[in-house]
DNA sequence: AATAACATTTAGAATTATTCTAATTCAGGT
DNA sequence: ACCTGAATTAGAATAATTCTAAATGTTATT
């Protein structure tokens, strides 16, 4: 019985054939057993934004003797290596995204939690000036608000 | 001459007639002394984003005996009050920025300075997919990228 | 296969921005 | 003048991150 439930432990399709792994080369990353850790714990998190020691509780289960530290290092690599963002909406812990397509995070202000919103249709925010000789080379949008559960709350209180 | 030096020190039109005070007291904020002094130094280097400390440094010049610890109270009472916004770009300490009006914010990754960049045409956004429940209440707009003296020293190298 | 050269990981110390605490000072209303 | 609550203060505490130096792992070279 309980090898049948080992046999059947779910395994997320980004974690079959490799991979995370062959994503973190394509990067140009040696792609060390603490790096595809790092990389597809976050993976299977992407919703929840996690923070690095959200995303270090959560690898030391797959790898027990993985220091913070590693984490750390580990997703510098991967932002360096464009297959993660850092999201800064607050003076909170960093959260990491591996979301690389265009969307927008939102941040409710009640409880903290963060969403993404993807694109309808491609936004050019072409509303803003510009200078010349400011080269653009990343962009991105905030909203703040609540959150559906949030207002729901509110409304009972 | 030491006289007239002094008497023609540069004072910036909003330090007139007590403007600072007159907002705050607009915002629902009593106009303490500190409070003046740290909202009259941000709005005085608003183009530089100063940081807390940033701040603290120069507000002591005006009042010698302010605290850190004040610093931040004042900043936090003028965010609620809406006078001022908490700009996030990275890790490094919070930035402060007096200019309400809708903007986005550039972060030069080379120097780390952080420029404002206006609106030409209002931007609506609206290629984001706001899902029904969610009340958003503030959007922001970041842009990251090289600024121009940084691109020139780059071209020199 | 052995060795050198280099990259990665590790634990723990150090740093830094910010928040907290408790005591003191200040301002406005009686 | 006095009371009450708000604001300020110095310094301690906290939390996230970065740094350091040693140990381990990997790759290239002979």
């Amino acid at each position: 019985m309980k090898d049948v439930k080992a046999r059947t432990v779910f395994v997320p399709p980004h974690r079959e054939h490799g991979t995370v792994d062959a994503r973190i080369a394509e990067s140009g990353l040696r792609p060390t057993a603490q790096r595809s850790v790092v990389y597809g714990v976050l993976l299977d998190h992407a919703k929840e934004h996690p923070t690095a020691d959200e995303i270090f509780i959560q690898a030391k289960t797959e790898k027990p003797e993985i220091s913070m530290a590693t984490v750390y290092n580990c997703l510098d690599a991967l932002v360096k290596h464009h297959l993660v963002k850092q999201v800064h909406l607050d003076r909170a812990a960093t959260r990491y995204c591996p979301n690389m397509e265009e969307h927008a995070h939102f941040l409710c202000e009640t409880c903290g939690e963060v969403w993404d919103f993807e694109v309808a249709v491609k936004p050019r925010m072409s509303g803003f000036r510009v200078p010349s000789g400011f080269a653009v080379t990343q962009r991105e949008v905030n909203m703040r608000g609540v959150c559906p559960a949030c207002a729901e709350q509110e409304v009972v209180r």
